[in-house]
DNA sequence: AGGTTCATGTAACCCGTTACATGATTTC
DNA sequence: GAAATCATGTAACGGGTTACATGAACCT
């Protein structure tokens, strides 16, 4: 698949639940903690039709009694593949720092369109990136904190204290994703 | 002064510090903390540009003793008075809610060029802001969570994680500086 | 009848990405 | 003298932002 935005996976995440109209999808970016995506029409009609031109998504204009009319979208088998194949990408160190947003939605929608077994190989992969950056960022905040001003060590503090809550996140994630594997062997 | 990317932002902040070339800021993208920033020439010399074109930096070819050329440059008074504009602007609650990046890199450079008062002022505003939105997050997370898949309902775990850390930390840093000001006082 | 919400679009602009281009200087 | 690094740029492309536009249905 080429190349397709953050806003447009969003979507084609979105739509895998259940199909919706571009109006839907902007009240979900406009009410719910989705909201960091933009729910500007400018935005999402011109990125439904470039889903709909790579053959991602189909469309179909519902009329049903008497409502507005609404064009719902839904995912294609293409779209369908190509989505499950973004989300099982492997999780790289450049991901982990250039590219935080894109793992957490990736991981949104992961036991839904790639099943729990992906999301656990995911959070351990996770877990691995984080686990060998975060101490290059202490290394860094100990040789060069020293020589910065309050304000810039007191900022650099608060971006690693963000990675380790990640961490001890994405540890506690994995493990309800064990347990739950492990009752499930049970039955 | 006119809107300018958040890109144009950071450069601004590091020119306060010290004169520097286009290639200098790349290496700073590339090899520290702030590589959250694009280190590419093609949104740098650009970017750069566009700040002298507003009038918001200035620049001067040094080609000192056998070295190669290098085009240094520094705020003029106009963009030293824009980004403390830009930096002393009240915290709203959108902020908090779509531009947490552009709260930290207003911060990293607080100190050095709006004053530690400001600092402690854009702390407090902060944590007023976390406070009153983070309960909003809880709630969602209470009501819909139940009817959410497990990976969405831990992304936005996560989310909530990431919120409560960032209050925790502007909380000790605003601790910090209070400190430090007693201190001061007393000398 | 008039205002609000529903619902879908379009167009100009800005700017970051990617890729390419160029030449000087240092290093081996 | 070849390769790597220093240093600065440009051009095509893609896509998000902002603002505007349109009309249907619903509410009062």
């Amino acid at each position: 698949m080429q190349e397709v935005s953050l806003l447009a996976h969003a979507l084609l995440g979105l739509l895998h639940q259940q199909p919706r109209s571009g109006y839907d999808l902007r009240k979900i970016f406009a009410n719910t903690p989705m909201g960091t995506f933009s729910d500007s029409p400018g935005a999402i009609y011109p990125a439904l039709q470039r889903l709909e031109k790579r053959g991602l998504v189909s469309s179909r204009v519902h009329a049903s009694s008497g409502l507005r009319q609404r064009r719902l979208f839904r995912p294609t088998s293409l779209g369908k593949r190509a989505f499950k194949a973004w989300q099982t990408r492997a999780v790289s160190s450049d991901d982990v720092i250039h590219r935080v947003d894109e793992l957490m939605l990736r991981f949104s929608f992961m036991d839904q369109t790639a099943g729990s077994v992906q999301a656990m190989r995911f959070l351990s992969a996770l877990v691995k990136e984080l686990a060998a950056y975060i101490p290059n960022l202490r290394r860094f905040l100990k040789v060069q904190g020293p020589c910065m001003p309050l304000s810039g060590r007191l900022a650099l503090e608060s971006g690693i204290r963000g990675y380790e809550t990640l961490l001890d996140w994405a540890r506690s994630a994995r493990g309800i994703y064990t347990r739950r594997k492990k009752k499930g062997a049970r039955k």
